[in-house]
DNA sequence: TATAAACCCTACTTTTTTTATAGGTTTTAT
DNA sequence: ATAAAACCTATAAAAAAAGTAGGGTTTATA
């Protein structure tokens, strides 16, 4: 599952994603609407900063504001930015791989041949599936 | 990610799956096998056992075994006992549905549809694929 | 230029979940 | 009888997630 820090990041950049045009939004904003707390999510609007997302403008009449088109966040670059790995294995993630430890040989374990294929069909969807997919249905 | 428990649980069917034909199988020769806790292991057949999947024989010359085919055991039913929900987001599970708390209306939520859809994805492999495919490939 | 509003940053605490351990009980082959 | 093995429940330890604290920095505006 997806965890709240991810959540709430979606809930953020859909919010600033429909004020895009009324210039910077308030983290209080944000955080109200969604009955966030406000410090929690400050430090993921950060995240998302830092990740080159979203924009900032400081002091008295600041805030966040998108600065990448909706159409140019996929979803998974969101969900691995917050929470990690989409593979359900480390042995088949292709951002955050590892060996697994119990595993004596990885090319002959079937269950990383299937979970391969999970994670194919999950990023095929998450890869082309942006924030202005979700924009669009609101 | 699948958690240890999950993983340690395919191991298990796994080994007891390649040895269906030798009787019962100690729980510490899986433990051994995969160098994984031996109480921790337990746990986790018994868990299996009470699911249906596992018999037992106590005393001296005991062990587990199968009681059902491996081509009916759907990884998905494995997943969903150790480690609950497959889903990415509890508003979109099947089997452990949940509302998003700070999401004011599902249906118009653009997350949810995106989610339902890899859950289709998803559960498409993982209730096609059994252990019997996973043996298969070893 | 003082003030208040807002983001920035780091560290810490609390809560929850996961992982693992402990220790006895019951059953059964020998 | 004895030893080997599963059964059962509770607890502990570790890790991860969620949330909090508090001061620092920047900026509009009166």
């Amino acid at each position: 599952m997806l965890s709240k820090k991810t959540k709430y990041a979606f809930h953020a950049l859909t919010y600033l994603g429909k004020h895009k045009d009324e210039g910077s939004v308030l983290i209080q904003d944000i955080a109200a609407k969604h009955g966030i707390s406000h410090k929690f999510l400050e430090n993921i609007l950060l995240e998302l900063k830092k990740a080159g997302f979203l924009g900032s403008k400081k002091g008295k009449g600041g805030g966040y504001y998108l600065i990448k088109e909706p159409r140019d966040i996929p979803l998974s670059r969101i969900i691995r930015l917050l929470d990690g790995p989409i593979a359900l294995l480390p042995c088949v993630s292709l951002n955050y791989y590892e060996a697994c430890e119990e595993c004596e040989d990885q090319v002959r374990c079937g269950l990383n041949k299937v979970m391969i294929q999970v994670r194919d069909e999950t990023l095929n969807i998450l890869e082309n599936k942006t924030l202005a997919d979700i924009l669009d249905k609101e």
